[in-house]
DNA sequence: GTTTATGCAAAAGTTTTGCAAACTA
DNA sequence: TAGTTTGCAAAACTTTTGCATAAAC
């Protein structure tokens, strides 16, 4: 899953028309870093220090615009809220029931996907898993170890 | 995908000791309807009508405690809200990003699912398929004829 | 009769909107 | 300078909560 560059993104932006400000390049840039899963609260709390005058609704107008124009995808996999992936393609995410915790999952799943379903035309696939993460699994069995519970 | 009795679900929930009051019964034969994907407010609003001393609060309630006992799926395909699905197992969705229609889709999606994967424990699967329905493609195709645009 | 669920209204949380001011090209 | 975008605050939604009343067993 190969990330593009956000200079080159930028550049394609401006060519498609859109004003290029300051709020949208830092967005823009937090978003594309490597395995990056945020929320629009995140963005907004993180880059406020950077940025102080920044407002919430610039952060949701911006990845808006983004995800409408593929650079980056929502993933709602938590019902309460929407995470922001710059990760293109096809790939499953992975949430941990017990600490929420969202990631990729590379292995031991296969999708096929057609262009074409049921004479729906297919513009993206999400795959979303949930259970268990390794760490809370490991908890429980010592936490049950050490004070006996069962 | 086999739909399950409400009168067998409802000895079910007796037997693991929920009270089963009118309300409850009434969201889940509501629920249980073939096909069915409805969102809490929609369900609300039906049922106000057979009971008007219905309330929000009751129907999230029991959404919750039938996700929860494992009797229907949330579905998480629409960034705005959550919709409730009777039909269990692994079993794709399609989301039309025109009409905003939610439908089950049958074929060419192949998926193996591990029980566990890079060490983490799975419980569900949820995949979701974006794109345009076959009905707003005709429309499109339709609008385009008529109005010549392009 | 005791326990549990309901209904109400208010709260909490996320996302969107409208508009004057600020910024970009 | 013309045209967009921003920031603010308020609005719009969805979902949750607390508590007295009502219903279920």
């Amino acid at each position: 899953m190969k990330k593009r560059n956000y200079k080159e993104i930028v550049r394609e932006l401006k060519e498609r028309g859109y004003t290029l400000s300051m709020a949208r390049i830092a967005i823009l840039r937090y978003v594309m870093k490597e395995n990056a899963h945020y929320t629009a609260e995140e963005i907004y709390k993180d880059l406020k220090h950077e940025y102080p005058t920044l407002s919430i609704a610039t952060v949701y107008n911006t990845l808006k615009l983004l995800s409408k124009e593929g650079y980056i995808q929502q993933i709602m996999i938590d019902p309460n809220k929407v995470i922001y992936d710059s990760t293109l393609g096809v790939h499953p995410h992975f949430y941990c029931k017990i600490c929420g915790k969202i990631e990729d999952i590379s292995s031991d799943l296969t999708v096929s996907v057609n262009r074409e379903m049921d004479g729906n035309r297919v513009d993206e696939v999400h795959i979303y898993v949930y259970g268990i993460c390794k760490d809370c699994l490991r908890k429980e069995k010592e936490g049950n170890k050490g004070l006996r519970i069962n």
